[in-house]
DNA sequence: GCCAACGTTGGC
DNA sequence: GCCAACGTTGGC
């Protein structure tokens, strides 16, 4: 089992709409490099769920996939802002993969607190000018990250 | 709202 | 293939 960090900005899709919703299907990534990540992911893989250009900054709860990455439907679809022609001729060039919703922090574990966990320097959340919306973290980062939720 | 960082695009 | 211009992200 692996573990990422995906980023939403609450006002778009927030970890509430997410329990909501018990399910979303993460699309409109444009980014190669966080597409890449999103075609390694597996059923079964544990996401930290991270607000951005929010108030209360940093990650709000867990997400579990459960869907393995497939063309991202809004990259054919002439109506939407994530329509590339590109993906006419190839499908999967962009990509979507199933979240589903595990858990909500009853507290942010802030941006601000991260950055001052000496178990968290490398990860690339604290980097600086981070602006990968999805990317790996080591799992006993994941880990300490949900026991900095508990406190 | 500003702006640094950085990925992408397009002219050459 | 280089690189300037541009657009987007996201912290502050």
């Amino acid at each position: 089992m692996k573990f990422w960090l995906m980023k939403s900005e609450p006002e778009t899709y927030s970890i509430q709409d997410l329990e909501r919703d018990k399910k979303t299907l993460w699309e409109g990534v444009r980014n190669y490099q966080a597409r890449n990540f999103m075609k390694d992911m597996k059923k079964g893989d544990q996401i930290l769920f991270y607000h951005s250009n929010a108030k209360d900054k940093g990650v709000v709860g867990v997400g579990t996939i459960t869907e393995e990455a497939h063309p991202d439907p809004f990259a054919r679809n002439k109506k939407s802002k994530y329509y590339d022609p590109r993906a006419e001729e190839n499908p999967s060039l962009w990509v979507v993969v199933e979240v589903s919703w595990k858990k909500t922090f009853p507290n942010v574990v802030t941006l601000e607190r991260m950055k001052k966990e000496k178990k968290l320097q490398n990860m690339k959340l604290v980097q600086r000018g981070n602006r990968l919306s999805v990317f790996p973290v080591e799992k006993d980062e994941f880990e300490h990250v949900l026991s900095l939720s508990k406190v």
